[in-house]
DNA sequence: CTCTCCCT
């Protein structure tokens, strides 16, 4: 790495203000104890909150006590999210006085900046999922951290297996004499549940560091409340009219909530007289459009209070600074899996503990705060302690496809600190086996290998294997991209109709399918023009990171001998064909009463009022989604014909028609 | 007549 010649004295100054900085924070006078634990243990729990340094410390501790090195093997600390692992990677370098992709790097999707100096490496636990594949026992990586575990992501809880098991098999081939250096492993939680962290790791040491968050006031309800808007509405103003200067940041579980409580918090600060402080109300949802997103970071105007409606997105992802007031309705939406009707669910569900403690920490970042939980302390003592793993509630297929494609090919038996129930693996087997990608002895099948190579859901990976026999594989390229963001169509709440009236100049009749491609397609005649996306509420940042997955998938398809450019023209009926290789099982037919009801389960489905097929009437339709809300909705639907089902999955319709 | 959140 060349770097700028820099005056050496000015060098010495950086590192000693570093070297001080760094001796500030809490976990530097545990430094030493640090080091000699990790040193003398192979798995290592490390216990603290927020604000304890330990990302960013004990990386470098593990470092600078020649732990790891070039020669014995790397550090790499996985984070749940993008932004997360960046910002380490920068604030590490930079404590390092080193350049970013030298000793510190970071590799995310589509951006890494690590080399072969890179020493301590920040990624997303995606990222060390699919170096797996490629490297069974990772053995580029002397030491491995897991941050953020109390989270138990989907990824983190498929890592807590695999690193395990790696780590027993390095231990024995180091000890029959190969040259394989046993791996460490340090498991970072937030959270005191490390019990069951170290009973996993073979009851490993556990360390604990203190944080530095600012005490945080709690109150409760006296009584429950029936309605949480209500609430939540009296609360703001209660604090807004009484309390001293500080913004406030509400919980709520979902965009709907959000924005009913918006109108009525504007309503009510009209009222505000003159002379009295203002109140500024801020949505915060995935779904806003990044510029409205950033509204939470401007500065309220002069004599303002912010009032920031947030869902969990303000729990961990975004952090808003100036919070003093925590208001906490003690919900949120949750996904739910059912294995045996094969039905996703999104439901308002209390939330945990854990959650409500995560919530309330985040009025005490700066310094002390207060939280108004809108419940009563009985119903907070009733609260599960921790969420549900994610792994005991989604749809495993693609997990276990990747951990088949990983070496570990036992699924069943494979060592899950939070087991999934039979049914759900059982359920997951027979998805993949449906598609091709296992064999009736569960062994991965060529194809199932392939399907895991690729970035995607092992459904919209078949349909990619798939398009070359149907003579569409630029069109399936182009849509699998579009479907595997949030939506590129945004509706804003007060110009639904006019959202809805732009939209329509896409619309194709058979379906949100072709209709994606006829969005791509206006998208590039006027080359992504900002103001024609702002007038036809397209989401240009979703479409962006769609066209970025369109470049990496036809990279994909390039070495796997898949021409990316064959298109079926105006052969549409191929496209939808072609999706049928992957989607069979997500279909519903007509009834004479003009309902549809799903080919697998019998169950009547409603089409999504967001969804270009929606009040209208075709023999059959094909969907990407079925989540029970209200109702059980399907979203991202096309029209498709009964006589295509047998040609797309001959197998399962036959084997189905045996079994009726 | 509607959409917690994150990742490859």
């Amino acid at each position: 790495m060349k770097q700028p010649a820099k005056d050496p004295k000015l060098i010495k100054q950086q590192r000693q203000k570093m070297l001080q900085f760094r001796r500030q924070l809490p976990i530097y006078s545990g430094r030493e104890a640090i080091i000699e634990t990790i040193k003398a243990n192979d798995a290592v729990i490390v216990i603290g909150e927020t604000g304890s340094g330990k990302t960013t410390q004990i990386p470098q501790f593990i470092l600078e006590a020649g732990l790891a090195s070039h020669e014995l093997g790397t550090i790499a600390v996985t984070q749940p999210r993008r932004v997360a692992a960046v910002n380490l990677a920068k604030r590490v370098a930079e404590e390092t006085s080193s350049t970013l992709g030298g000793k510190v790097g970071y590799t995310v999707r589509f951006d890494d900046t690590s080399s072969n100096h890179t020493l301590i490496k920040y990624l997303t636990d995606g990222m060390l999922l699919r170096e797996l594949l490629m490297d069974e026992l990772l053995l580029k990586y002397k030491v491995i951290v897991l941050d953020e575990a109390h989270e138990r992501t989907l990824r983190t809880d498929m890592l807590f297996g695999m690193i395990k098991n790696i780590q027993r098999i390095r231990k024995d081939k180091a000890a029959q004499g190969e040259d394989v250096e046993p791996l460490k492993i340090v498991i970072m939680s937030a959270t005191l549940d490390a019990d069951k962290f170290s009973e996993f790791f073979d009851m490993a040491k556990i360390l604990y560091v203190s944080g530095r968050l600012f005490p945080v006031d709690t109150f409760f309800t006296k009584e429950p409340q029936a309605d949480y808007l209500d609430a939540s509405l009296v609360t703001i103003f209660q604090i807004h009219l009484k309390q001293g200067p500080g913004d406030i940041l509400v919980f709520l579980p979902g965009q709907e909530a959000i924005e009913t409580l918006t109108t009525l918090v504007k309503e009510y600060a009209a009222q505000l007289r003159r002379s009295q402080q203002q109140v500024l109300a801020c949505p915060l949802f995935a779904a806003l459009p990044p510029s409205q997103q950033q509204h939470v970071f401007d500065p309220a105007p002069e004599n303002t209070r912010k009032v920031i409606l947030a869902t969990n997105i303000a729990e961990t992802s975004i952090t808003i600074p100036g919070i003093k007031y925590v208001v906490d309705c003690g919900l949120a939406k949750m996904r739910g899996f059912n294995p045996k009707i094969g039905v996703e669910s999104l439901l308002v569900h209390p939330i945990s503990k854990s959650s409500a403690w995560q919530r309330t920490g985040r009025a005490g970042r700066e310094a002390s705060g207060t939280c108004y939980r809108l419940y009563t302390e009985d119903t907070f003592r009733e609260l599960d302690d921790d969420t549900v793993p994610e792994i005991r509630r989604c749809n495993l297929a693609a997990a276990l496809l990747s951990l088949k494609a990983s070496g570990v090919d036992d699924v069943l038996s494979f060592d899950y600190m939070d087991r999934p129930s039979r049914a759900s693996l059982v359920r997951a087997l027979e998805e993949l086996y449906s598609l091709s990608a296992i064999d009736d002895r569960g062994h991965l099948t060529e194809l199932g290998k392939r399907m895991a190579s690729f970035p995607l859901d092992p459904t919209f990976s078949k349909v990619i294997l798939q398009s070359a026999d149907y003579g569409c594989t630029k069109e399936a390229l182009a849509i699998v991209s579009l479907l595997s963001v949030d939506s590129i169509f945004y509706t804003p709440s007060d110009k639904r109709e006019q959202a809805a009236e732009a939209r329509r100049k896409f619309l194709h009749p058979d379906g949100d399918h072709l209709t994606f491609l006829n969005v791509l397609q206006a998208y590039w005649e006027v080359k992504g023009d900002l103001g024609w996306c702002r007038d036809h509420f397209i989401n240009v940042r979703n479409v962006k990171v769609a066209l970025d997955i369109r470049d990496q998938l036809v990279r994909f398809c390039e070495r796997n001998n898949i021409p990316p450019q064959v298109s079926c023209g105006t052969d549409t009926d191929q496209v939808l064909k072609c999706f049928l290789t992957g989607f069979f099982r997500n279909t519903a037919l007509l009834q004479p009463d003009g309902s549809y009801k799903s080919v697998v389960g019998n169950q009547i489905v409603k089409i999504h009022p967001g969804s270009a097929m929606f009040g209208k009437r075709a023999e059959g339709i094909m969907y990407n989604e079925l989540v029970f809300t209200t109702k059980h909705y399907v979203r991202n639907v096309s029209a498709i014909q009964s006589s295509w089902l047998p040609e797309a999955a001959p197998k399962y319709f036959n084997n189905m028609r045996a079994s009726v």
